[in-house]
DNA sequence: CTGAAAGCGCTAACAG
DNA sequence: CTGTTAGCGCTTTCAG
């Protein structure tokens, strides 16, 4: 098949070890010798073979990104952070989509211990099952979630203040009737931003009414039909907070679809930045997260641990910044 | 580290030999027993070194996919395709950036080569330079790339039909004088389309007038200013073919600022049908191309190519549909 | 039906 | 500075 040490050891005229050592930088070989290795092995085409490689060593110089979706339009961002870092240090990753579900997930944790990847970047489903991880004793690094425990290294959003701040903004330019479109309660993202939605109404002494908070789904047809019924209800609101952008495009859709100029009439505020929220013809007011970067980081982590072989227990959490476009304004 | 075969072969009181065999499936162990080691190697939670196994077996069961920019909104269905239909077929993908960068390219192919994956699929950013990979002998896919030797196996995408069903919409409905931004000139797929842009022209005896056609780059920001100053001629076209729904957007853009309205005083037709185009505030009219299906496609190609260890020389080329939505319309 | 032994390509002691 | 040897975990002959 491909060239071998054994290989260029023959053409060289040396014991095979020397053309490892030499590959690899070790010291004690002449710098001659090393030279010419060097230079027959790259005649040759020679390129390792890391699985042998890391048979013997014990790494495989390879990770694992696990999300959910890789066409959901949150997570391009965040793998591309992940592969740039990850690329830039030698490291080659196995991109895995679990789909949102806790089966699927286990699959892909199983594949990749099989594939014996050093480290793990997860946005996990469930927080619960993911014990098993920690069983593995393998590097890993969670990315959006938050874990009470000490030893777990993760990123996450800091969702109170998100939702504060996006709530908040609502309110201090103008608009007074404040509803909140959500996505599933089983979300501890939506959650906790629709416990910081109600707690900043309260703060603020404005009364909170179930007859504007709904949970639906993170899909933007659903976010929709929900926001078109409660547009249609006696008191309807006069601004939304989406609980992300997803949902944001289907309230814009159904407010306009009522006739109500955004956002004079009525104010619109999601969360996250997707590329959809930049567009002219959208221009959402939204939390930025730096997905990007977050995934850099993400990956800057799990090399901390990888190479130190210990738990790093940092634990980050992202404040969300305010994006202020087209779809809130100072009301008069 | 992880429990090996030998552990299991210690427990189970046999010899490593019979436990290899057992765990696949091969024939020459009593059913009891198979049933016993299956038993226990799952207790003891064994997961099978794919390293230790492709090293022998000279097959990783790994593939890799090297895409431009998985940012790009072009890629990633593409990309999900591909991962679903492999992990189908319990193959695991590396995932690999080329940013549109021919050397990244280069990198990515020697980093997936020493991982030694069992084949490649491919959205090359040049066609000259990749002679590599076929002297690689490694079974690959190209996608989006049109090859005239006949022993090279790709996807592409009918881009002469795609412009073709474009440009003759836009007449068919009655808009009289149609223009063209397209992306780079370099791009293989962006000169097809415009050299089918003009011949449909032709072909409906309709002057072709270079004043109407612009080539610049696939970016929304960029295609806005090149098509305000288009608009801005003495003769301004009132409808145009947008080589890829990124420029679309920005072509809408303008024209929407530019005081014109979509679609009555102006069409617009973009080519390639990503999310955003779908979006109720955009409802562009598009080329639709099955993205996630040519993913799909792509793997199974390339799944044939590594079991039969031979070069299957498939060339599918993927017709572009017409979705007709809000940003073209019938005139009087 | 089962076991012993060789070897995949490489790294890492251990000698010289 | 260089070579010899062992062995990573597994599959695959070859014997029994």
């Amino acid at each position: 098949m491909g060239v071998t040490i054994v290989d260029i050891a023959k053409v060289v005229g040396v014991s095979y070890t020397t053309v490892s050592r030499a590959l690899n930088n070790k010291k004690g070989v002449s710098s001659e010798m090393r030279d010419k290795i060097v230079k027959i092995s790259a005649e040759m085409g020679y390129q390792p073979n890391t699985l042998a490689r890391g048979l013997v060593s014990n790494s495989s110089k390879t990770i694992g990104l696990i999300i959910p979706d890789i066409m959901n339009p949150f997570f391009p961002k965040i793998a591309r952070g992940v592969e740039d870092a990850a690329s830039e240090k030698g490291y080659t990753v196995f991109l895995s989509n679990s789909n949102w579900d806790v089966e699927k997930e286990k699959e892909c944790i199983n594949s990749l211990v099989s594939n014996r990847v050093d480290g793990i970047i997860i946005n996990p489903n469930s927080t619960g099952d993911l014990v098993k991880l920690r069983d593995l004793k393998m590097p890993v690094v969670y990315v959006n979630t938050k874990f009470t425990e000490k030893d777990v290294c993760f990123i996450n959003i800091d969702n109170v203040s998100g939702a504060k701040v996006a709530t908040q903004h609502l309110i201090d330019i103008g608009y007074k009737r404040i509803g909140f479109v959500g996505g599933t309660v089983k979300s501890y993202s939506n959650n906790k931003r629709l416990e910081s939605y109600i707690d900043t109404l309260e703060n603020n002494n404005i009364k909170v009414d179930r007859d504007i908070i709904v949970n639906s789904k993170f899909d933007t047809e659903v976010a929709y039909l929900e926001t078109k019924k409660m547009l249609k209800i006696e008191n309807p609101p006069d601004a939304i907070f989406a609980a992300n952008d997803i949902i944001a495009l289907g309230v814009m859709h159904a407010v306009s679809e009522q006739g109500l100029k955004i956002p004079e009439e009525f104010g619109i505020i999601g969360f996250d930045d997707i590329s959809e929220a930049k567009l002219p013809q959208i221009q959402l007011t939204t939390m930025s997260l730096p997905k990007y970067l977050m995934g850099k980081k993400a990956f800057e982590l799990l090399l901390e641990q990888m190479e130190n072989d210990s738990i790093n227990t940092a634990q980050y959490t992202i404040k969300p910044k305010l994006i202020e476009r087209n779809t809130t304004k100072k009301r008069k």
